[in-house]
DNA sequence: CACCCTACCTAACGTTCGTTAGGTAGGCAA
DNA sequence: TTGCCTACCTAACGAACGTTAGGTAGGGTG
């Protein structure tokens, strides 16, 4: 019942505390409307004990960013394990609910990248847009082979249709709100509107 | 062939300037990411004498968040009476390629709009959520009567749809490039996407 | 016991921020 | 010519910012 030992516990400390609070505050806030002295107050400390954990606040960033970009990997890679032979639909909604899962149910750090990467300062984006590129990569792929094998519409340009799913799906970390709406259901109806549309 | 008299000037001056580059800059950086020494000299005059304009940045922010609306309201009125008795997926072109144009072709206001709204501070969210809401009402009470003319699968909630649609959309301004791509073309791929889906 | 390393703290540095008070050049009106 | 109004300017205010240098309590190790 009390927490047992090593792994998750109830409540962290030290540097990913921290880095959860900063994503936190970065995604309410923005990188730039958050300050070092709001975040150590939210951890229990002094603005200047951050320095101990982190080399500067784009430092802090960049961190951020990247672990948004590993959640998001990590979800694509189960999705991709446990719908390797389902029907195009179900594979696709499947990486759907992955990448939902990982703006929603893996701490704030997807929800803080998609959020606040586009006014990131250009030294961070530097470092982040090849992971960005490459998770991108493994969508596009994805959605490449499918329409390929005959699955999804030949005159649709795949590069489109992810941009506006992506956009679709990012988006709803503004409205979406986990605790009154179940997100398997959320992953079929945005899955259902992508692949089958609204019309009658 | 040079300006005539009145209504757009080439280089405006005052007010509706420091508005635009305003807009511009908040949309780049961010609103707290851009300062008011930064929109001074952008502008051609020192930060103190913005003050003669405005009474604040948070009031700035008011007046562009403000104008966002307008001119979205203003595209959909027009895609309203243009799209009187088209049939309902023309009708919802045309109002995809409104919202499009609010976003690309009429200042940087909308698009700085969606981008800022949601980490602006509290006083000026307060201000601008209602106007918010009646735009928004008037794409839901749209769909609503779609679905309820049996033109839109009576089995969707016409809210999720609006706010997956308009995901898509907003988020286009982060990557959708007016100098390449046609907005036309754009408009009909989101609607094909939206009323009948990618799937095969 | 002596030592050291971890994880903070205090206190300040210089910079930048939004904002304000008071001044002024130029045009228009009487 | 005098006076006012518009549209700026200069100069500074206090506050907040990211960041740094130096100090210290406490636990673990020899």
């Amino acid at each position: 019942m009390a927490q047992s030992a090593s792994n998750t516990v109830l409540v962290e400390s030290g540097r990913d505390r921290i880095l959860d609070e900063a994503a936190a505050l970065f995604l309410r806030h923005g990188y730039e409307g958050a300050s070092l002295r709001q975040l150590a107050e939210t951890v229990g400390m002094k603005a200047g004990s951050l320095y101990y954990h982190f080399a500067s606040k784009d430092d802090l960033l960049t961190e951020i960013l990247r672990r948004g970009i590993d959640v998001m990997q990590t979800a694509f890679d189960e999705a991709e394990t446990a719908s390797a032979d389902v029907r195009p639909v179900a594979r696709v909604e499947a990486h759907v609910r992955a990448h939902l899962s990982a703006l929603f149910e893996n701490g704030p750090y997807t929800a803080a990248h998609v959020m606040t990467f586009r006014t990131a300062p250009e030294t961070v984006r530097e470092v982040v847009v090849p992971l960005r590129d490459a998770y991108e990569a493994r969508w596009t792929e994805m959605l490449r082979l499918l329409q390929a094998d005959g699955a999804i519409d030949p005159t649709v340009d795949v590069n489109v249709i992810r941009l506006v799913l992506f956009g679709a799906m990012n988006a709803s970390v503004e409205w979406f709100d986990t605790d009154r709406g179940n997100l398997d259901r959320f992953a079929a109806a945005i899955t259902a509107q992508f692949w089958n549309g609204v019309g009658a």
